[in-house]
DNA sequence: TGGGTACTTTAAGAAATTGTTAAGGGGGAT
DNA sequence: ATCCCCCTTAACAATTTCTTAAAGTACCCA
């Protein structure tokens, strides 16, 4: 079986280390980061299928980015864990849905850590996640060739424009906001203009036809056959 | 490629219906039966490549049908996946090794159902081919005697550029990013320069010609016929 | 009709990524 | 020790891709 890789997130490094320590010891692929922001770009690196993120944290708080997580494509089916403090009153974390799968208590105890992180992954049950390969109205999308295919053609689109047809692709008929394009395309850090998401979409229609990437004026852009 | 088919079985009709529905508009043929005596008779009849079982079912349940399934000599090779709740405690199932060869939890998300199904099948076709020599577009390795052979010739290759050879006809086609690459080729711990890899790539293109080795840019690179 | 808003389109410069070449260190073999 | 091969790096070239600006189009609404 493959191991299984675990982000934990918090701004101790204590944690980090002693947590860590445990996880791996149980045969986990562990990776760590002390802020947010590094806890994403790690997530879209690794793809892990766990990721523990403490609640209290400076700069970037866990719940904030467990939103971020849950807004990007790529990462919507990872489990999310938080950590909270014991006593903390979580009500107000539970009442901010931001979608987290578990909760786990500090002070942490090692066994009791391990066995719940088992559960969890148990939880999800699902074994393997290949990128799956979608087909809709001709055109197919092979994201480990990261080819895309039209009437049996096979077409090399540029990253960008790759990445944004995969999105749209990934449930075709629902509108895609600008916003989500940003997040999942570009993510939370990078600002770039408005007019470039429209020069992509332009691009595709060019290469895929006009008719496939429709605008949902004031909304935002979604792929119909 | 000729249509795949599943047959379904559950004593919900709600699950036949929608399930079924999915995996035909994914191109499947789909056979429904709503109890296990049921399944078995079509089974035998249509030999379907994946029987989808649901495990909690009156009369004769699912890992009932599974045995009697395993038990046909014509359906031994038919791919089994079993249906169960979500959290439901299915160690006993698995203890229970009635021959199941994956899970797939209730409820059920339609595309996430789609794509474990698509990727039970692949599963299935993988195994057939389990050759250690691979031989693409005119190269062939011998990962046990160091070699390559192009075109018939023998031809030795430094350890870096083997192994890189190694890992991109591993799958061809698949396009390996840089990342993965070094965690392969270098391990996690050495960190190498940029433009290291480019080098090798650039000799193995050398050596084998420039076509086999593709660049996709801003992802990683490919080998491909 | 006029103004506003939102998207489209084009082209060009910027930015990012990869390609290429040459050179130097290290290690093993002679 | 000396030679030779492999690996890595650095520097710069070449290429591709991304972004932006600017002008155009479509549509809604007062």
């Amino acid at each position: 079986m493959k191991k299984e890789k675990i982000l934990l997130v918090d701004d101790e490094p204590d944690i980090l280390e002693i947590v860590g320590y445990n996880l791996k010891k149980e045969g986990f692929e562990v990776f760590t980061a002390d802020n947010g922001k590094e806890a994403i770009r790690i997530a879209k690196a690794e793809n892990p299928d766990l990721i523990i993120l403490d609640v209290m944290m400076p700069e970037m708080d866990g719940m904030e980015t467990c939103y971020q997580i849950r807004n990007t494509a790529s990462l919507k089916d990872t489990l999310i864990a938080f950590l909270t403090a014991r006593g903390e009153d979580y009500s107000q974390i539970a009442g901010f849905d931001a979608g987290a799968d578990d909760y786990i208590t500090k002070p942490v105890k090692p066994r009791v850590l391990v066995s719940k992180v088992k559960a969890i992954l148990r939880r999800k049950g699902g074994t393997e996640q290949v990128a799956e390969d979608i087909e809709v109205g001709g055109i197919s999308i092979d994201r480990e060739r990261y080819v895309i295919k039209k009437d049996g053609k096979e077409l090399n689109l540029p990253k960008k424009e790759f990445e944004l047809l995969s999105l749209l692709m990934g449930k075709p008929g629902r509108v895609y906001t600008r916003d989500v394009i940003m997040n999942n395309i570009w993510g939370g850090e990078v600002v770039v203009g408005d007019r470039t998401i429209d020069v992509h979409i332009r691009k595709l229609r060019e290469k895929l036809g006009e008719e496939l990437i429709k605008t949902v004026k004031g909304v935002g852009y979604k792929f119909e056959a």
